[in-house]
DNA sequence: ATCCTCCCCTAC
DNA sequence: TAAGGTAGGGGAGGAT
């Protein structure tokens, strides 16, 4: 408000003498009258186009206004910065340029030829007399180069010569042959709105056609209904003339000052690779080389090679970036905003304009937020598209493809199978006719280019091409798609424009994305009085003029309709979405439009019958939380309404600092595997140190190829199909120390148990962070920790039973680590074999074994004997401990799938200083033992212990004593709960859930039903189950048939049995609590693992899974016990448990029996049970697979769908773990017999979404 | 109840 | 050929 006085005087001042209103007035009639020559107009090539020639012009001043003004376009006699859009020179003074018309877009007069000859209007920016490259050079030199880019600046001069001779001969080129297709950016904008600003342009003021208002206005005419239009027009063009000196000094200054540090040091160092900058091909380090050469085993570049060309990795690394960026610009809480000067002179234009007085609206009321949300437009396109004005108003899509999308297939790849997996996973890569089509092999016939569009132009969007699609299908359905190059510094310097343009108004800012920002406008428009669209007009006019690209605003009073009404602005456009509008706006917007609402949900949603906002109005909110979460649910509910309470988040603190790459992995060799992890890890350390900040938890992500999945990838060193992996540790202390890291990930590597050749997928993640402070402590999480905790353990250790010490401090998280001090690794294995070869069990083992045996692997990876190792590092750490193996291979298992090694072992240096064989311990500092510490300082330990402390023999001694004790416990425990993982895991069946979902109908119970939204095929109910049997029977596929088949006579049986006699179990739906059995549970639970053998359910023995008819006999007893409820259980359950089970069925047996799984009836149980049974069997036991599929069946019969579907999934989760193809068809086999079972008695089948890949 | 791990999902 | 990264929200299941 203050400015405002201000702002008229500048008014005056203004030397244009366009700030007279009868200068503008008459302006404006000369354009009326220019407008009537149009009759006899050649084109309109140059509408929307006001040009003003400065001194000696090749054509003659008097020519290019001709050759103008017949072609559509408006001559200015004087400088009207506002209503010139272009000014035409060949040379200009410098001095003149600094000042007034840095920001004007100053153009030689070949544009104007050129485009006439072209036929259509070229974009200006190739023929600017001054690049706005070289204008901002300087801000944007400190900022893009920050450090290794050397030549930044250097660089950027070149670069720009080179591409301004690219596009000379490029514009040649095409006139001489191809018609231009439309125009340049300006064009664009009156091509997309050219219809529109007629309209907006009615209302009167808008005389003045440049395109720079008639883009701003007529959108915000339109869209928005309360701006007013004429103020945009002016407000457009006097803030750009405004504007531009001071937007240019302030420019320079802040940015070299803020970029410099806080955006510039982020940057990505790959960046700088020459190769990149010109994309035209230098790729020649990449190219050319046989495909295992960009397997990254070897090479040495594989990481920078890889980061230098990944978009995504760039997208993301600016991402951080500018988040960092706002985050400094808010701690400075700077007041200057040289910007808002011109916001206030345009105000007080308009003021006089329309002779309002200031008391207006835009001062008192605005008592809500006003949020704007600014996208670039096809941001890379446009970018690209500065070079290459031939291309405009054409399809076009950036692409690392050369190719016009084909691409000779991979020789032992699948196409076809892995086009099937994604179609499961319902991925849009490939287009709609991926989406549409189950299958369409065909479109890989023609076009099969893999490569992905990063983004693409919106002639091609109309064809129904889409960001981030696969370059063939692209293809497929727009054949005339062009393609260019990326341009990643250009990608840079754009955004920076962006982002210092925002900036130059306001810091409150969120940033979103190198092309995209939320702004609160709350704050600066009452400050400068302008309105919201007026605002965004001159915004969007000023990012145009800066950088040749357009971008798109949506206003609204929160977030989410920002968003949503930048989409709807999209193109080059605006929109302000009124609070009173709101719930008209919002119903008919997709679902899909929703921001967190992606492929998934959307699914979900549209087998629930909602497509539309105004359709999910409709569902209430218990069921969306009941089918989505409870958060999630609320979000949605509140979404379709256009409620968002989200707050713009304009600091930013870092929670996670990760380094992944799932391109490029083909390991043949273990070393080559561990020189990867080191580099990754370096990565992550200097990502760490570039923050600032280090971390406690480092969690490894792996991807691996499927087993079904062909070894060659569709996609050229794609990952293919995979399953995906993570397991974190948590270390004592925070670290940033790269060879921790490494020596962490690849301890986490070997729990995980991979074969490295099947690795397709990497990522180092740091979590917990911690400001980087403590100089010392850093180092330490690795070593110095460790070898804390050692000494301590001990110590401890001897005096106290080995876990108490430890466990007493924190008990923040497994307690079971005990504190047990085992020194060495060796030890460790052969008091673990010991123990368990004597016992038997292996159970006991599990918790704290896993430290040791990763640790030897650990060893192996460094160790000399590498090579000795075969592939899978299971395999080897296998070999090593085969003594322990025997007694199950499930110890080894459930070792390395502990989650972290938590173990025992007290933590060990894990840094070579420390090494020192004898390396006593240090006593462990108080607050590290185990329990804090615990995972990590295990692992640590264990590393350490391997690595340098070879022979503790007395420890080991001493550990041994006291280890068993503390062993039984962590073991007891675990197993109670042993942590399954899914890889997917789904959910979307829940329980209740769906039952919750109205949609459905249920034809059970309430409760279960058993689909979810998320199932692709919604289920019919179908009434008669002998129908629905037969069809279930014949869509599956053949291997199952047999199964199937026999499934199906169980069915029967069952239904059978079913009418002979209801269940009367216990509750109607379901049966689990019932007291009677809780004795199983127990038992279960508590023991410690049973030998493998005493694991299966059955005693059968022998069957292979697959075949095995199911026993009718035992079916049909199994089932008639439950039925009657007079049966022990399962057959199985006498055997399985000596140990369990046994003691509980006496028990059982009376009155009201529960359903149960060899006596476990809670789902606890069972799923303890499970756990037991598939970490004991390396390979599945018929008899078992016939035990849990009987057990199911009774569960359906009890209708107790929500139990099934609960063991289903844990089953599923813990097979996923296991990443063992066996065992995954045992499951497949119980879930097609399940739903079979289930389709026949109640028509649906249950929504396994979260197994389909299994299936 | 709340935290932790391991996932999935989403966004650019 | 192709460069399928990365941060954060959130949910399920488990431990406490
Ligand atoms: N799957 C994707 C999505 C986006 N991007 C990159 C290229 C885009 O140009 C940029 C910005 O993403 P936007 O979602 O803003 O998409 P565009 O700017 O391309 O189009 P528009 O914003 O006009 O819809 O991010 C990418 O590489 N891959
Ligand atoms: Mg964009
Ligand atoms: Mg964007």
């Amino acid at each position: 408000m203050a400015s405002r006085g201000r702002g008229k005087d500048k008014l005056k001042k203004s030397e244009d003498g366009w700030e007279e209103w009868g200068g503008y007035m008459k302006a404006k009639q000369e354009k009326l009258r220019q407008q009537y020559a149009k009759n006899g107009l050649k084109s309109e090539i140059f509408k929307g186009i006001s040009i003003y020639v400065n001194g000696y012009t090749k054509p003659s001043s008097d020519e290019l206004k001709r050759m103008v003004i017949e072609n559509g376009g408006m001559y200015q006699h004087y400088l009207y910065k506002l209503q010139v859009t272009h000014i035409i020179a060949t040379s200009m003074a410098n001095s003149k340029i600094s000042k007034d018309l840095k920001h004007m877009k100053i153009v030689k007069p070949e544009w104007i030829t050129d485009s006439i000859s072209c036929g259509k209007l070229l974009s200006y920016i190739p023929y600017q007399l001054f690049t706005a490259q070289s204008r901002l050079q300087s801000g944007i030199g400190g900022f893009s180069v920050p450090k290794s880019s050397i030549s930044t600046e250097e660089d950027s001069e070149v670069k720009t010569t080179v591409s301004k001779s690219q596009i000379n001969q490029y514009r040649n080129f095409t006139e001489d042959v191809e018609v231009c297709p439309d125009s340049d950016l300006s064009d664009e904008d009156d091509s997309i709105l050219g219809n529109q600003f007629e309209e907006g342009e009615s209302d009167g003021n808008l005389s003045d056609n440049n395109n720079l208002s008639e883009m701003f206005v007529r959108r915000g005419s339109e869209e928005n209904g309360s701006a007013k239009d004429n103020n945009h027009e002016q407000a457009v063009k006097r803030s750009l003339s405004l504007k531009k000196d001071r937007i240019k000094s302030q420019y320079s200054e802040s940015r070299s000052l803020d970029q410099s540090n806080s955006v510039s040091n982020l940057e990505s160092p790959y960046k700088l690779d020459p190769s990149k900058a010109l994309n035209v091909s230098n790729t020649g380090t990449s190219k050319g080389h046989s495909p295992a050469k960009m397997a990254k085993a070897g090479d040495s570049n594989f990481l920078s090679e890889f980061y230098g060309n990944s978009r995504l990795h760039h997208l993301s690394t600016w991402g951080a970036e500018w988040k960092a960026y706002v985050t400094k610009l808010q701690s400075e809480n700077s007041d200057n905003f040289p910007g808002r000067d011109k916001l206030r002179e345009f105000h007080q234009e308009s003021l006089l304009r329309t002779g309002e007085s200031e008391s207006h609206a835009s001062v008192r009321g605005r008592p809500e937020r006003v949020i704007m949300h600014i996208d670039m437009d096809c941001f890379f396109v446009s970018v690209g598209l500065l070079d290459r004005p031939d291309l405009r108003g054409k399809p076009v899509g950036v692409t690392h493809s050369k190719n016009k999308g084909m691409s000779a297939p991979i020789p032992g790849s699948d196409p076809h199978f892995e086009m099937q997996q994604w179609h499961l996973k319902g991925k849009k890569k490939l287009g709609d006719v991926y989406e549409k089509l189950p299958v369409d092999l065909q479109s890989f016939d023609t076009f099969t280019s893999m490569a992905e569009i990063a983004s693409c132009s919106y002639e091609a969007r109309k064809a129904g091409v889409k960001n981030g699609m696969f370059m063939g299908p692209a293809k497929k359905l727009c054949p005339e798609l062009q393609t260019i190059p990326y341009n990643f510094e250009k990608y840079q310097e754009i955004s920076t424009i962006l982002y210092d343009t925002v900036a130059s108004y306001t810091h409150d800012i969120e940033a979103v994305s190198c092309d995209e920002m939320l702004v609160d406008c709350t704050d600066l428009l009452s400050d400068t009085g302008v309105t919201p669209l007026d605002f965004t007009s001159i915004l969007r006019q000023e990012i145009y003029t800066k950088s040749g690209c357009t971008a798109s605003t949506g206003l609204g009073s929160n977030v989410l309709l920002a968003k949503l009404a930048t989409r709807n602005a999209k193109p080059n456009g605006q929109y302000y979405v009124e609070s009173y509008d709101v719930l008209e706006f919002i119903k008919d917007v997709s679902v899909r439009d929703l921001p967190g609402v992606g492929w998934s949900m959307n699914r979900k949603l549209s087998n629930m019958n909602v497509k539309t906002c105004g359709d999910l109005q409709s569902v209430p909110l218990s069921t969306l939380q009941k089918e989505f979460g409870s958060k999630t649910g609320q979000s949605l509910y509140n979404s379709c309404r256009g409620i968002d309470d989200r707050p713009i988040k304009m600091e930013n603190e870092r929670k996670s600092v990760s380094a992944e790459i799932n391109y490029g992995i083909r390991f043949q060799k273990e070393h080559e595997c561990v020189k990867f992890f080191n580099d990754l890890s370096e990565e992550v350390h200097n990502r760490l140190q570039k923050v600032k900040r280090k971390g406690k938890v480092v969690t490894l992500k792996l991807k691996v190829r499927r087993e079904d999945a062909p070894k060659e990838t569709a996609k050229f060193m794609g990952h293919g199909i995979c399953n995906s992996l993570s397991r974190s540790i948590t270390l004592p202390l925070a670290t940033d120390d790269a060879s921790c890291i490494a020596k962490e990930s690849l301890m986490l590597l070997h729990a995980l148990k991979v074969d490295v050749t099947d690795l397709r997928g990497i990522g180092i993640q740091v979590t917990r962070l911690e400001a980087e402070a403590g100089i010392k402590s850093d180092k330490s999480a690795c070593g110095h920790q460790s070898i804390l905790n050692f000494t301590v353990a001990q110590k401890t250790s001897p005096d106290k039973p080995a876990g108490k010490p430890i466990q007493s401090p924190n008990k923040s998280r497994s307690v079971k680590t005990l504190p047990t001090m085992v020194p060495k690794m060796n030890d460790i294995d052969v008091f673990l074999q010991r123990s368990s070869v004597q016992k038997g069990e292996r159970g006991a083992f599990k918790g704290d074994n896993v430290p040791e045996i990763d640790s030897n692997a650990y060893k192996d990876f460094y160790g000399e004997d590498t090579e000795k190792r075969s592939s899978s590092l299971s395999q080897s750490l296998v070999e090593k401990h085969r003594i322990t193996l025997m007694s199950g291979h499930t110890l080894v298992d459930e070792l390395s799938r502990r989650k972290t090694a938590k173990g025992f072992l007290p933590p060990l240096p894990t840094l070579p200083s420390f090494t020192s064989p004898e390396s006593t311990p240090s006593p462990p500092e108080s607050g590290f033992l185990p329990f804090s510490t615990r995972s990590n300082s295990s692992a640590t330990a264990i590393c350490s212990t391997l690595d340098f402390l070879p022979s503790p023999s007395q420890i080991d001694q001493e550990v041994l004593k006291e280890l068993p004790p503390d062993i039984r416990r962590q073991i007891e425990q675990e197993i109670k709960s042993k942590q399954p993982d899914t890889s997917k895991s789904s959910t979307i069946i829940h329980d209740s859930q769906e039952a919750g979902c109205s949609y459905w109908p249920d034809p059970v119970t309430t409760d279960m039903i058993t689909r979810s939204p998320e199932d692709d095929t919604p289920i019919v109910a179908l009434p008669s189950p002998s129908q629905i049997d037969l069809d279930c029977l014949n869509a599956l596929p053949k291997e199952l048939q047999d199964e199937l088949k026999s499934a199906y006579k169980h069915q029967t049986t069952q239904a059978d049995m079913q009418h002979k006699s209801p269940t009367k179990l216990a509750s109607p739906s379901k049966s689990k609590k019932s007291p009677l059995f809780k004795v199983p549970k127990g038992r279960a639970t508590k023991k410690r693992k049973l030998s493998p053998k005493k694991l299966s359910f059955s005693n059968k023995k022998s069957k292979s899974i697959e075949q095995k008819e199911v026993d009718h006999d035992t079916v049909l007893i199994s089932i008639e016990d439950d039925v009657s409820g007079i049966g022990p259980r399962l057959t199985e359950n006498a055997s399985f448990d000596n140990e369990n089970v046994a003691e509980a069925q006496p028990e059982t047996k009376p009155v009201a029996e529960e359903i149960n799984l060899c006596g476990a009836v809670h789902i606890k149980d069972v799923r303890n049970l499970l756990k037991e049974w598939l970490n004991s069997c390396p390979v599945p036991q018929e008899e078992d697979v016939e035990v849990i599929t009987n057990y199911l069946s009774q569960l359906i019969l009890d209708k107790n769908l929500e139990l099934v579907d609960l063991v289903l999934k844990a089953l599923n989760r813990y097979i996923h773990k296991l990443n063992n193809n066996v065992w995954r068809n045992s499951l497949r086999h119980i879930v097609n017999n399940t739903q079979c079972l289930i389709h026949s008695l109640h028509g649906s089948q249950l929504n396994i979404q979260y197994m389909k890949t299994l299936l």
